[in-house]
DNA sequence: AGTTCCATGTCGCGG
DNA sequence: CCGCGACGTGGAACT
């Protein structure tokens, strides 16, 4: 990885076009050509960058990146401050825990979880606009479709309003009823689930999670 | 903007809990106390990574960060191969020019390119959840609202159906259709237009730029 | 490669 | 502060 840190004028021009008026700026050139600009604030997101694969050509203090797709960005550097080079190696990578997929893994083990009676009849369930999470059965033999969210909001509603409106047009599974699960369902969230006859519920995923081990432990 | 080069372990549990095995990896400290944490691949995300305003706290060769929303990161710095500390200084900040609200005034000025015999009523029609983009009447006089998307894709239809849903209510513009206009249109977006009776539209963005050249010329 | 959906989305605007 | 929509969304999983 090469960090530079230089006075410099930037130009895009691709998907739109931006500019970066002179100013002094932090550039990483990462080991597969991607290019990074950062300012001093505004975090996560570059001011400008350039992904992988791309092409860097130097020329008397002026850098022309290009990608293939279209894309070009010149970098105009008056002043170089800084310029290091430094070998990182490889990186292990993110080791990620507790998001929707495994939210959806237990609850399809535990449909108990969400309703007293849920039984699962197939996870991903597909509709012409998407798979539903969880279509399931309950007590009184009615089908359910289920839409498992981290988070329960709006959009998590509208969702699953559009898998019912499909899957109530199937007359082997209608009527279908519809239930917003997430481990926080939100106050807007709710009122507009109970304005279309939506139900949802809220489950705690460090006791699913705990469920599971112990299913694990029988055996 | 403090810059780091640093052999690490990192943890973070905050939205959801993740950890970054022992590797070398670049770390940023900027001026606002936000924290980005990058490896030699996969530009522009980094890694891990906390938002301003948060806390830092430096500890035997381990940095507590806190965000006051419930987020932690914890840094274990088994070796510094590189630190350095370089003033920035604030940043004009990126000029852009091109995207959706220019689609909209470029088709204001050409609803022909939607749809023959289409003329506008009026740009930014409002309505009690927001403003329609545009407002046309067709070549059979009937009233049409038109919904621009850069890409057209199911929020432009749920966007456009409730629009649509207060429009219809008003006797005076009754009964109005709706078109969702797009570069691309995606086949999901297509699904559910043509089943609620949604019309949609792709438009060449260049050859609009293009015929609005053309008419600046005339003159 | 194309398509679809998730994201610790981020970011900016308006109420 | 919250809700909403755009983003050069990016990135992964699946077809």
């Amino acid at each position: 990885m090469r960090i530079i840190v230089a006075d410099c004028t930037v130009n895009y021009a691709g998907r739109l076009s931006a500019h970066l008026p002179r100013a002094t700026r932090l550039i990483l050139i990462k080991a597969d050509g991607s290019l990074l600009i950062h300012a001093e604030a505004g975090a996560y997101k570059p001011l400008n960058w350039m992904n992988a694969p791309n092409h860097l050509v130097e020329e008397d203090g002026r850098w022309y990146v290009t990608n293939g797709r279209g894309e070009e960005l010149t970098i105009d550097l008056h002043a170089v401050r800084f310029d290091q080079h430094v070998e990182l190696g490889d990186d292990p990578g993110l080791q990620k825990d507790g998001v929707e997929f495994e939210l959806q893994r237990l609850l399809a083990e535990q449909p108990e979880a969400i309703e007293a009676g849920l039984s699962l009849v197939r996870r991903e369930y597909p509709t012409p606009i998407g798979p539903v999470d969880l279509l399931c059965r309950d007590a009184a033999g009615t089908t359910v479709a289920v839409e498992v969210k981290r988070r329960g909001e709006i959009d998590g509603v509208e969702q699953l309003t559009r898998y019912l409106e499909f899957l109530n047009r199937d007359a082997r599974l209608a009527p279908v009823r519809g239930v917003l699960v997430a481990q926080v369902v939100k106050p807007q969230a709710r009122t507009l689930a109970a304005d279309r006859g939506i139900d949802w519920a809220e489950v705690d995923y460090e006791l699913l999670r705990g469920s599971d081990s112990d299913v694990l432990r029988l055996f």
